[in-house]
DNA sequence: TTCATATCTTCAGAGTTTCGCAGATATGAA
DNA sequence: TTCATATCTGCGAAACTCTGAAGATATGAA
């Protein structure tokens, strides 16, 4: 009979799976192509255990998958849309007072259309 | 610089504050229209002091609005479009192991097309 | 083969945050 | 005041995060 409380559940942990600036960083970065883990390190400015945790995380929920290449693992996202879906969200943190709307506004733009070469900020 | 980063840490802390399967069955109740406190406790057989933290978080990061008609404290969704947003989300936790096909299913129809007087389960 | 290096992962710990409960408190109606 | 409703506070338990050190694994040189 729980069957909304099971669901709410399940759904409460992929919330909480992103629900972390490194990994929805690392999740954007993913959103065109796979990249290896040094490329994520460099790319985010991260420690890599920290990096490394943060996907391996991420590839128990399934959340993104992992090629080895050499000494290379190259992570992609397995469903790609879920990108999408996390920047959907920002639509629920404008207007409050933390966050500037160009921050918002430059962060969708860089996210929804990136070329092949990341622009940092 | 840290643009991105801040974006990032203001999208973690709203799927922190939605990360919890009964803020998220709050949210969902209020899909449809307001409902005061008592009448959430009941629906979800939550503890009061339960429900009015929740509810009190999801105010203070402006998720709900909050009127008040005599003893009764009503709550509603500030943008009721987050209640779809979440719904959404169920398309990254089908093929878990974890939860049933159907389970989804069912949760995502009452979830979608909720009639007057909501039908528990 | 042996060794060194590069890449990535795992471990161990300490610190921080969140959760759930229980009791006390505040508010409004009668 | 009394009752009902709603919120606040404090505490122990559990979960999460971060860092640095140590542990795999693959490549290439000698």
């Amino acid at each position: 009979m729980p069957n909304r409380q099971a669901v709410a559940k399940e759904l409460a942990e992929v919330f909480k799976l992103i629900a972390h600036p490194d990994r929805i960083r690392v999740i954007e970065e993913l959103r065109v192509d796979e990249k290896d883990v040094n490329t994520l390190v460099e790319t985010l400015s991260l420690p890599g255990p920290r990096v490394s945790q943060h996907l391996s995380l991420l590839k128990a929920h399934r959340v993104v998958e992992e090629r080895r290449d050499g000494r290379r693992h190259y992570y992609r996202l397995t469903q790609p849309e879920i990108a999408e879906w996390i920047i959907e969200g920002l639509a629920f943190i404008e207007g409050r007072l933390s966050i500037s709307a160009t921050a918002i506004k430059s962060a969708r733009r860089l996210w929804t259309s990136e070329p092949k070469k990341s622009a940092s900020n």
